[in-house]
RNA sequence: GCCUUGGUGGCGGAAUUGGUAGACGCGUUGGAUUCAAAAUCCAAUUCUUUCGGGAGUGUGGGUUCGAUUCCCACCCAAGGUACCA
């Protein structure tokens, strides 16, 4: 029988349930810990083995701090709002909330199947509404406050009307989204409701503006980038177009400088820091305005170079750009309008990808420089983008490659204003090391002089001012579907209302159909008793208003990022009805320790989520700034994907080695139907798709043989390996330590299913190493100096390396540790205590299984960590190679520490360092750490 | 395009952070055990060689007594690129 994984894997599952040995509690004396898991979005493929890696490491570091005495919050849950659910309920009619139910029911399956030790007693999840009750109650928070840049925090919205009743707008500081006009206290006084609430609305965090969507007018929806490949939509292909819609912002921007500079504090991955760095795109420059000849109003752009402001030979705006079409000339208007219309057909990342094709066109009109009142052409061009900056650059082609190229293809003028550059080529982007010539008063200075001398006469002159740009961009919030939390707002004139707290949740409404409404209103314009129910009972009948005329709800719905940016606070109480979490529990967890999940997050819910928690932080109700004290990026396993080779216009299949000779196409074929020499199964192919039953092999020696590709693990591309039938065949603590062992935890690695054995005949190997004809066998006598000195060499490093997260290199220690105790025929209880626990964060199931072998009648999670003890891992001399002139290599025994007279005697008396030397003395001997590392003759 | 990461045997990966490249595992080969197979155990395994050696960490340079490690340029792959999660 030997090493019955199955039934002992069982036992202890259900033991840990039973005894709720994980569930943590919210008092305690010990020191706290919080170990996080991204939390998974139920899909409908299960999960795969790639999901585990994450949660492997974090259960790993739980269990390791448990055992140091720790009181470990280890909480899961699901992400469970999302556009999948919601397609698959357009293609078939099921509710959304029933695929999740039952997705979610399998990945809890799946999970307990692997023994990890979360305490579901927390569980939580995104869709329910005890959960978005709380997400819509943050919504409300950031709907009623504003930005003020004096305290340098959100404040609640009272304090800017306040200010509003004593000052006006005058010495406001606080952030909005476009240029307020200014007015007085008398005014604002004088202004009705409806125009209070508009310009409030343009001080919330959570805000009302026009942004851009892609739309398709055949399906008459909004589409995600994901739904659309190469141009058209996904479903359909139809084509795509951008267009404006009211919809429901972020002001995630008031927050750049704090995201930014937070950043320096965290134990993030420095590489993952950058990015959100780059994200967050802080240039420091200077607003520029420029009068535009023959019309009102003037083109505002920035640049982070306005000491080449006398460099500037055109402009170009954004085909987006309010101004555009009303600058445009008589005879260049077909044109322009023709250009638009294309580059409204472009995605961003094409335009802005896209660097080789150059493409604009002429206004017909000039602006004119706010210093030498010369004109400059005004151009169209799509590198442009809207949303950065001022939708507007000022064309400097002698210091800008892109302006070069675009000047240079269209033939505009290029003015060189830096002294002794050659711009023959291309653009001189260097900023330092060069003087400006040809400006007036700038000429002779340098880079950063003329930056503070240009700023200074632009904000005197009034046509300008220096100032700092963010490339982050404040967030859209609305999303035109069904499968999310409403939006807790209604409309009364046209102005957004907020709903009461004590109203929430606003529940979803039930549907008919998940497609947006043939009017083009989002899905939940389709419920009937929804706008009745809601807002009728809970706003009229709690006299809000007291007139029965009809009351649209919101019915945009949230992105999918709202319930993820807050659920690690609700984990340290979830089941509380009265707040989002106590401030008992809050001031108890503070935050999370240690943050495990994909880098794929990096910019967006990694910045979403520590947004919402400066901006909770700065209302009082959470104690930090930010949750994720230590964060770790587990690199994706990803999936080997099997290819066939089909004649082009044929149904003959070529194998892999033969391609060349013909022309082919690839053909994924599920690789369940491959075994590990990439020889294909070919009556299994025939079963597996009704197209290859009547086809015909090109075979090498009678086989098939399969190409691979590495590519990410999904159920489309039929590289999906299961978890399940991994712990079937070998166990949960099998594929537990094979997927640590796979590689360093941060780095992607393609799933190898052929090397599982190894691990797994490790832990027969322990097994058996303490059992004698089936029984259990442990002497109590005294291990032998080579068994202790094994086991504390493997406390040693082990326990590094799980402080250091390099959980691959643990394996490979346990497995010489075991390899060597075999040798030694070691049995002793000794040694097999501690390693059973050293081994635990691992083998959770053998090592606990161990533990009552040992005769402990307690799990073995209350064990405490072993310590090494240095004196059993003194250091015998030993052989070390010193090469000789980097080519010749002998060998002389050195002990720790070396002296010159040894050294000598060392290299004297080797025959083969006296042959190469001939005679002469070395003149170099390197020496380092007491080794000899190299003679220089 | 831009941002970030990675590239070491047949394969996954080690390398005390500038000091014996290839730990550990898989695979392969040979052997032991067995009627036989599975399982298990032992040994070999970077390539090449005229058996002296030679080459070798994506490519090409550089720094250094010494480079997988540091610097420069390039090639390839993965993730993100603002509505997938």
């Amino acid at each position: 029988m030997g090493y019955n994984f199955l039934e002992i894997e069982k036992k202890w599952q259900s033991y840990w349930a039973k005894n709720q040995t994980f569930k943590a509690n919210n008092k305690s004396t010990l020191p706290k810990y919080y170990v996080l898991d991204m939390f998974p979005y139920p899909s409908g493929a299960g999960l795969h083995v790639g999901h585990p890696l994450g949660y492997i490491a974090s259960d790993i570091y739980a269990r390791y701090k448990r055992h140091k005495g720790f009181n470990v919050l280890h909480p899961q849950g699901y992400d469970s709002f999302g556009l999948p659910a919601e397609q698959y309920a357009i293609q078939t009619g099921q509710h959304p909330n029933l695929t999740t139910e039952t997705n979610i029911s399998r990945y809890r399956k799946q999970l307990d199947k692997m023994g990890f030790s979360f305490d579901w007693s927390r569980e939580v999840r995104t869709s329910q509404a005890d959960f978005y009750k709380w997400t819509q109650w943050i919504f409300l928070l950031l709907f009623d406050s504003y930005y003020c840049k004096k305290t340098n925090s959100a404040q609640p919205i009272e304090k800017l009307v306040a200010h509003f009743e004593t000052h006006g707008s005058v010495n406001l500081n606080a952030v909005c989204d476009k240029k307020t006009s200014s007015f007085s206290r008398d005014e604002w006084i004088g202004f009705s409701h409806l125009e209070k609430q508009e310009v409030l609305l343009m001080y919330r965090l959570a805000y009302l503006s026009e942004s851009e969507v892609n739309w398709c007018p055949d399906l008459g929806t909004v589409l995600a980038n994901d739904e659309i490949v190469s141009g058209v939509s996904e479903r359909g292909g139809y084509l795509v177009t951008k267009k404006k819609m009211k919809q429901w912002s972020m002001r995630i921007g008031a927050y750049a400088e704090r995201l930014l500079e937070g950043l320096n504090h965290l134990d993030w991955p420095e590489s993952l820091k950058e990015m959100q760095r780059n994200w967050i795109g802080k240039s420091i420059g200077a607003n520029v305005s420029f009068d535009i000849q023959d019309h009102e109003g003037k083109i505002e752009v920035f640049t982070t170079r306005p000491d080449t402001l006398f460099g500037v030979t055109f402009m170009t705006l954004a085909p987006e750009h309010p101004l555009a079409d009303i600058i445009v000339s008589d005879e260049q208007k077909t044109e322009v309008a023709a250009y638009v219309e294309a580059s409204a057909k472009r995605s961003e990342r094409d335009r802005t990808a896209d660097v080789k094709s150059i493409s604009g066109v002429f206004t017909g009109s000039y602006a004119i420089h706010p210093l030498t009142k010369e004109p400059i052409p005004i151009w169209i061009g799509d590198y442009v983008l809207a949303g950065y900056g001022k939708g507007a650059v000022m064309a400097v082609p002698c210091g800008d490659q892109r302006d070069f190229d675009f000047a240079k293809h269209f033939n505009i003028q290029i003015r060189n204003i830096f002294e002794g550059a050659d711009i023959t080529n291309e653009a001189f982007v260097e900023k330092r090391k060069i003087k400006i010539k040809d400006s007036d008063f700038l000429n002779g200075l340098d880079y950063e002089e003329a930056m503070i001398k240009v700023i200074d006469r632009l904000e005197q002159e009034g046509s300008g001012e220096g100032t700092i740009n963010y490339r982050l961009r404040d967030a859209v919030f609305s999303r035109q579907r069904y499968w999310g939390e409403p939006i807790p707002i209604y409309y009364k004139n046209g102005m957004p209302v907020a709903l009461k707290p004590e109203n929430l949740p606003l529940v979803l409404p039930e549907v008919e159909q998940y497609l947006p409404t043939p009017e083009g209103a989002p899905p939940l314009g389709n419920a009937t008793s929804w706008a009745w129910d809601t807002v009728y009972e809970k706003v009229v009948h709690n006299s809000e208003l007291n007139e029965t005329s009809v009351f649209p709800l919101e019915l945009n719905t949230m992105p999918g990022w709202a319930g993820s940016s807050w659920y690690f606070n609700r984990y340290m109480d979830a089941d509380n009805q009265q707040v989002f979490v106590s401030k008992e529990a809050v001031d108890y967890w503070q935050n999370v320790d240690l943050y495990i999940g994909g880098n794929e997050h990096a910019t967006g819910h990694l910045l979403y989520s520590r947004f919402w928690q400066k901006f909770l932080f700065d209302l009082n109700l959470l104690p930090v700034d930010e949750y994720a004290k230590k964060l770790i990026n587990q690199g994706m396993i990803l999936g080997s994907s099997a290819f066939i080779y089909r004649k082009k216009g044929t149904q003959e299949y070529v194998s892999k080695n033969l391609i060349k000779e013909f022309e082919v196409e690839p053909i994924r074929v599920d690789i369940s139907m491959v075994n590990n020499s990439d020889e294909l199964d070919l009556e299994a192919l025939k079963k597996w798709h009704p197209q290859f039953s009547n086809t015909s092999f090109i075979l090498e020696n009678g086989v098939y043989f399969v190409g691979r590709e590495v590519e990410k693990m999904s159920k489309s591309k039929y590289n999906v390996v299961n978890p399940d039938l991994i712990c079937e065949q070998y166990g949960a603590d099998t594929l537990r330590m094979y997927e640590m062992f796979l590689g360093p935890l941060e780095q992607a690695k393609p799933w190898n299913t052929a090397g599982i054995s190894g691990v797994h005949s490790f832990l027969k190997k322990l097994w058996k190493l303490y059992h004698k004809s089936e029984e259990f066998h442990v002497s109590d006598g005294a291990a032998s100096k080579e068994s202790l000195k094994s086991l504390h060499q493997t406390i040693k490093k082990v326990t590094e390396d799980i402080e250091n997260f390099s959980f691959n290199t643990c394996i490979s220690f346990f497995m010489i540790c075991v390899n060597e105790l075999t040798t030694q025929k070691c049995n002793e209880r000794e040694v097999l205590e501690p390693l059973a626990v050293l081994l635990s964060p691992f083998a959770a199931h053998l090592s606990e299984e161990f533990w009552q072998l040992l005769g402990h009648n307690t799990s073995i999670s209350l064990a405490s960590f072993p310590v090494y003890e240095p004196s059993y891992l003194v250091e015998s001399s030993k052989n070390y190679p010193v090469s000789f002139n980097g080519k010749m290599k002998f060998t002389v025994e050195l002990s720790l520490e070396l002296n010159p007279k040894e050294i000598q005697e060392i290299v004297m008396n080797d025959e083969r360092t006296q042959k190469q030397l001939q005679g002469k003395v070395p003149k170099k001997v390197i020496v380092v750490l007491g080794k000899i590392i190299n003679i220089v003759s």
